[in-house]
DNA sequence: ATCATATTTCAACAACTCTTGAATTATAAT
DNA sequence: ATTATAATTCAAGAGTTGTTGAAATATGAT
């Protein structure tokens, strides 16, 4: 991954509302989370909840697929590894002094 | 960690300047690099070098010293660890599709 | 067709980020 | 004291981000 792709994916957890999007997706498991829900799960307007997932999505941390009148929101862990690669293995070079955190 | 905390470090590493820096650092090991070393290896004015690190200290993941006319840079991986841990534990709660990046 | 629900998009605005080049501070050498 | 080196700080300006509330789009129900 080049150096701009991962400032940009850095950029989309760059905000707590965003995180916390990311946390109740996580916890949603596979079946994912409702637009509506996600709103009201982190206490967001719904044009507010859509900015923030918009972010999330532009960075390939979420997908989304219509279901009816809802959107569902999954979170893709394969992107989200991706960047804990960038920053273990590219960043810090796997330097052992990062060993623990990953016992 | 809180999440507003965790939004600022992923904030600090959200510029491909920093991410260059963050790697010449940890490349560089414990003797760290001056400023002014780190500046031409990144490709950046001493100002905007100045303005990326003092970013990156805000956050906690460079600590300076003086040393004579120089400032001495050094990357805190404690702190690098830190925000990995929150990543995959408080953010993914351990998800074992986050497993095989930590192999 | 009309209406209700779910969500996004838009425009306006305030706040923040980054860059540039000049001025300033700190240290050391002559 | 003066000068040179190393780096930061400052002010101005361009660009980006995030919030709000209103308007628009998409789908489904009556």
């Amino acid at each position: 991954m080049i150096e701009e792709e991962a400032a940009a994916m850095f950029q989309a957890l760059s905000n707590a509302d965003r995180l916390k999007v990311i946390r109740a997706l996580v916890t949603a498991g596979p079946e994912g989370l409702n637009a509506g829900d996600i709103a009201q799960m982190v206490g967001a307007t719904p044009s507010r909840a859509s900015f923030h997932l918009a972010a999330l999505s532009k960075a390939g941390f979420v997908q989304v697929e219509r279901q009816s009148r809802s959107l569902r929101y999954t979170v893709d862990f394969s992107r989200i590894g991706a960047l804990l690669s960038f920053l273990m293995t590219d960043c810090c070079n796997d330097s052992p002094q990062l060993k623990y955190c990953c016992t």
